[in-house]
DNA sequence: CAATCAATATACCATGATGTTATGAAGATT
DNA sequence: AATCTTCATAACATCATGGTATATTGATTG
């Protein structure tokens, strides 16, 4: 107040500076000057002009007044959803070559967010989710398999193709025969993974029951650079695949695949209040994913899925 | 609040730093809850974990709050006039000579105060105090002439002496005549100060009628280097002199003058609030005041006043 | 210098934030 | 499961703060 009616020079200009009634002002002023014992205006001046005291005390307010501005300021890029954290998790190897893609372009348009990425699989994602040490999980999830406690919000169709290096010799044959396949080491997703079992269903699914394992264990960046160097194949996840097309690191070949029962989906827990920042990242990603998708459709016909 | 919740590790003992009742404190926070739309504290964990919302708000309440303790320590330093100004006007050669010398050591003991001094007659003081525009003045004044709006607070006896060099050939003689005084020039004080006319007077009073003024105008530093340089002679306060006594630039004749009717003293507005630094000041001016004379008198009686 | 104007102070009432004590509810712990 | 600690709620009191209406008082002007 007292800075106010300093700055504004009056009381009554003050007062409107304020969003107050002049005498409102004026009693406050009264009152503090009661309470200090000392004069906060010169007696007897009309156009009440500081004391010293007043001064020193404005200089405070100033401060207190700017904090309370910033904490408003805080306060409403928070609950827009334009500050804060968001803390996701999910299996690795998507949040390796998919999400992570999406959390640059998320952090471009909303640099006051900042976000917490993790891995793990469906029942360490659930129970981070329950215990609320997490606030989203992407992973591939079998419909009726969703934990009561959670939501889920399918966002992709779970489709595996066999992966290899641009340069592999089957990359560069216009046809080859599925028994073909069977001459190559294969790279294995942690055994513990969703993509280790969807690797062994899709060898099935075109005959393959034997195969040799070269490297497992590795992370997206491992695969890619084991494949680069050697003639190994892999199981991923198309979207995958076709995120790394503008790096020609990876293709796929032309096989098609038996795929697993599972979605790709958002999970997050039912009754947790969910803070705007998390809101705001989880729409942009069903956003990024929904344009992804119809990408993925569009290209897909044309490249893959013949025999 | 919430800084103080954060930092004692719970609602009950935030309370408690707080000087507050854990209920006041909780329904507090539950109403800014309420207010914002969002958690504060994590639902459901009972050593009451603060939100990152709430951090970002208890941040700048720490903000607020150290600026609400500056204010109570700016105000706590003003009420026990540590801190503040005063603000003081006086007889340019009092000023000078004696008071600027009371100023430097009451800053030292003060360093918060900040003394204004400015110089002024009578008239001009009066106005000034009238007006508001100064605290104290310092001036010699007529017992029935002290402006009834004004408190008078005498200080010293307003004894003036001849003053020269110590070099002066009058200074080095044990003795002398009155008439040995006229043959030397005078250095006179600005025609309207009351210093000018005491110089009158108290020549008349030893039967000097016709002077030689070789120097007017200047203060007190030009008037001592002028004096330093020639045998001129002048009349100063006896105070003035006192006070140099230590740098050896001046020295009084033994010669008793008739001393005005007027006493040094403190002049401030009669129904004007006394600021508590002024307080401050106009008492530790009282108290060096009543240290000088005593000092003038011990040596007063040895030194001086012999004819 | 009186009349007038603008600025501030006061009177009076309403409201709501904040304080208290007593007590209930719910995580945490053993 | 029992108990303890910690927090939330209930019920009430108080006072700062807000408003409108009006009085008071420096400032201004003819």
């Amino acid at each position: 107040m007292l800075a106010a009616i300093i700055d504004s020079g009056g009381l009554g200009e003050g007062a409107i500076t304020l969003n107050k009634s002049q005498p409102s002002v004026s009693r406050s002023v009264a009152m503090l000057e009661k309470r200090l014992g000392s004069r906060l205006f010169e007696k007897g001046k009309r156009p009440l002009r500081p004391t010293e005291l007043c001064q020193v005390l404005a200089e405070q307010g100033r401060v207190i007044a700017a904090a309370g501005d910033a904490a408003q300021a805080a306060v409403d890029l928070y609950a827009r959803g334009k500050a804060g954290t968001a803390r996701i998790a999910g299996t690795p190897i998507f949040m390796d070559g998919v999400i992570s893609g999406m959390i640059a372009s998320f952090q471009s348009t909303f640099p006051g967010v900042t976000i917490h990425q993790s891995y793990g699989y469906l029942s360490e994602l659930s129970e981070q989710l329950g215990m609320g040490s997490i606030d989203l999980a992407i992973c591939p999830v079998r419909a009726n398999a969703v934990p009561p406690d959670l939501n889920f919000k399918p966002i992709l169709r779970g489709r595996n193709v066999i992966a290899c290096a641009p340069s592999h010799p089957l990359a560069r044959k216009s046809a080859f025969k599925l028994e073909d396949i069977a001459a190559y080491p294969w790279i294995a997703p942690p055994a513990g993974s969703p993509l280790y079992s969807d690797l062994k269903m899709a060898l099935d699914s075109i005959g393959i029951h034997d195969f040799r394992v070269s490297f497992t264990g590795g992370s997206l960046a491992s695969i890619i650079s084991v494949m680069g160097g050697s003639d190994s194949l892999t199981v991923l996840p198309y979207s995958v695949v076709f995120m790394q097309r503008a790096a020609r690191t990876v293709t796929a070949l032309p096989v098609k695949l038996e795929h697993p029962e599972r979605e790709l989906g958002i999970l997050w827990h039912v009754d947790r209040p969910v803070r705007p920042a998390v809101k705001r990242f989880h729409k942009f990603l069903e956003a990024e994913f929904t344009g992804l998708a119809h990408r993925i459709d569009e290209r897909g016909r044309e490249e893959v899925w013949r025999r």
